[in-house]
RNA sequence: GGGGAGAUACCGAAGCGGUCAAACGGGGCAGACUGUAAAUCUGUUGGCUCAGCCUUCGUAGGUUCGAAUCCUGCUCUCCCCA
């Protein structure tokens, strides 16, 4: 018997919680989240986590399994997530993965590279670099250690000069050295449906679900993690606008808006993503049958 | 009823005779992406048969070689006085 994993993606707010615990109950298995916040457990209203009831009803792995204070990335994500579906796919033939986070589930499906974890020092350090002599010279370092990824970057994008100094500093050999553009072969055969719908709906959708948020305490939860404002974790939309707003720095209505204009910003990036992957088999968000007997015909083909 | 200010592209807002399809901001849209990824960055935003053409700056006229810019009527909005 051959085992199966369902990819169900989508952009924020579009409803895969509900359509993965559907599809879930009717195969009878479980669910591995692929969504980098909601596995941080001091996380709850911001993240929209699935609630008590929902995750009672059916099995969810990568819910509130790690801490704020961890410092988590996709490579780990990768590496876990394998692991734990290998245990899965003892019980089961068909396993499902939701979640909207794109790196994450390209970690799992595609793989990605063996390298060092960034040391946060060296971190530091370049982003003060970046503060105080500009990117120009980061870019000069960066042409020096590896220029055949300088060649290739987006050198207006600090981030990515800064991972790529990083890594090449740290190891003493380019960072494009690293880099294979692996597509590692899973014991298992994968299958990419993502959740779209008409974008106004889409827009109502998060403004709407932005708004329960507040209604519901997101004040209060991100003033409970104020201090720890720099973690990488609660750079994340619905937390750092917030923070603006105990900072002074814009009004809370302001800082409302903001969540939503971001949210749907993140979402129209998702969109674009999951576009760009040619595997992806689209579905509306109240598809729930039609999303059943798809899986069920993909996973007979290989039978 | 009298006086004043104003009507600009999806929204806000510059422009005040040519170099204006119209600065700037917001919003939208599109794209990039392998360890920060709910991150970080880029492009685009009147229409088209797109290095050119067509229709736009409340509306109808007028002045001018030429108008978003000047003049007149009309409509609407805001403010002040009654």
């Amino acid at each position: 018997m051959s085992k199966h994993l369902i990819v169900i993606a989508g952009p924020t707010g579009i409803g895969k919680t509900l359509t993965g615990i559907k599809t879930a109950r009717h195969f009878n298995t479980e669910i591995v989240s692929s969504d980098s916040r909601q596995l941080f457990k001091e996380l709850r209203i911001g993240t929209a986590v699935p609630s008590r009831e929902e995750l009672s009803a059916a099995k969810h792995h990568f819910i509130h399994s790690h801490s704020i204070f961890d410092n988590y990335n996709a490579s780990q994500y990768e590496k876990e997530a394998i692991g734990l579906l290998k245990q899965l796919f003892e019980k089961h033939d068909i396993v499902l993965m939701v979640g909207g986070s794109m790196l994450y589930i390209d970690a799992v499906c595609k793989g990605i590279d063996q390298m060092p974890d960034a040391d946060p020092e060296l971190r530091k350090n370049l982003k003060n670099q970046l503060e105080t002599e500009g990117l120009e010279n980061l870019r000069r370092q960066l042409k020096k250690l590896d220029p055949k990824y300088y060649s290739e970057v987006d050198l207006k994008n600090p981030a990515r000069i800064i991972h790529a100094l990083e890594i090449s500093l740290m190891t003493g050999k380019p960072y494009s050295s690293f880099r294979s553009n692996p597509q590692k072969q899973r014991p298992f055969s994968i299958h990419k449906i993502a959740l779209n719908c008409e974008r106004q709906e889409l827009h109502r959708r998060i403004n709407q679900r932005v708004d329960k948020m507040v209604a519901t305490g997101l004040e209060q939860e991100a003033r409970r993690y104020y201090k720890q404002k720099h973690l990488n974790a609660l750079n994340t939309v619905g937390y750092r606008e917030f923070f603006a707003y105990f900072d002074g720095e814009i009004s809370k209505e302001k800082a409302i808006e903001l969540i939503k204009r971001n949210s749907r910003r993140y979402a129209r990036k998702q969109l674009t993503w999951f576009r760009k992957d040619t595997e992806t088999n689209w579905f509306e968000p109240n598809q729930a049958d039609e999303i059943i007997s798809f899986i069920e015909n993909k996973t007979a083909e290989n039978e």
